[in-house]
DNA sequence: ACTCGGATTCTCT
DNA sequence: GAGAATCCGAGTA
């Protein structure tokens, strides 16, 4: 027996959403929902996203030294490559991992990673897959790139690929209208190239933004 | 085949 | 604020 129509939030975004360049797309992508589809019947786990990062593509000039995908294709990084609003899932100190979404027209690659989420529904399961207690914070379920992939079960062999934007897929982003008006805009976080560029974005003053939140930074007014 | 280090997190001090 | 945990992808040979 498959499983019955899930009634999700929101509306699903188009492909069209992800086919421009990242620093176009991240700031794009706050407020917006992720929603993880356990598999079994049950409630999805969603997530909104408040803290993201643009990694370019080659095609850049110069090109993004701190992306994955600086020297070209690789096994790891050809969902990149391919056509936008899919999911790069990739494994980072042996233990984590880390949640992207493709973007740009196929045949050029770039991303955005999802660094932080407000937990939305299934925060007890969530809690219970980060390994916390029901009453954990917010923060401390999602707040993170690695955390967000743990509290919504998001592993690299099963969601790596995925496309977020197919309405029967086990991973999807989806618009509830939730308005965005401004985005604080700052260097990106724990990489060792290009520290100096402009391309991590946050809803300013958020609860659930990881990490360095005394970064000093620019507003971005989205329209 | 072998080395190196990472888009992190947690647990200390 | 520092150090450990812990594995695999990528680069070099």
């Amino acid at each position: 027996m498959p499983d019955s129509p899930k009634d999700l939030p929101g509306r699903l975004l188009p492909r069209s959403f992800f086919e421009h360049s990242p620093e176009l797309v991240a700031p794009r992508l706050l407020g917006k929902l992720l929603v993880a589809l356990t598999g079994r019947v049950g409630a999805p786990l969603a997530g909104r996203i408040v803290e993201v990062e643009a990694y370019l593509g080659p095609h850049n000039d110069p090109p993004d030294p701190a992306a994955h995908t600086h020297r070209g294709p690789t096994p790891r990084n050809e969902v990149l490559f391919g056509p936008a609003g899919h999911a790069y899932v990739y494994a980072i100190y042996g233990r984590y991992f880390c949640m992207n979404i493709s973007c740009e027209i196929e045949g050029r690659a770039g991303c955005v990673l999802l660094r932080a989420l407000e937990p939305v529904s299934g925060r007890a399961k969530m809690a219970a897959n980060r390994g916390l207690l029901p009453d954990a914070t917010p923060s401390a379920l999602t707040s993170g790139p690695s955390r967000l992939c743990q509290a919504l079960g998001l592993t690299r062999k099963v969601h790596n690929r995925l496309d977020v934007t197919c309405a029967t897929s086990r991973l999807q982003v989806r618009d509830d209208g939730c308005p965005v008006f401004e985005a604080l805009v700052t260097v990106r976080i724990g990489i060792k190239h290009a520290v100096d560029w402009p391309l991590r974005f946050t809803l300013p003053d958020h609860k659930c933004v990881s990490g360095a939140r005394n970064l000093t930074g620019t507003r971005l007014v989205l329209k």
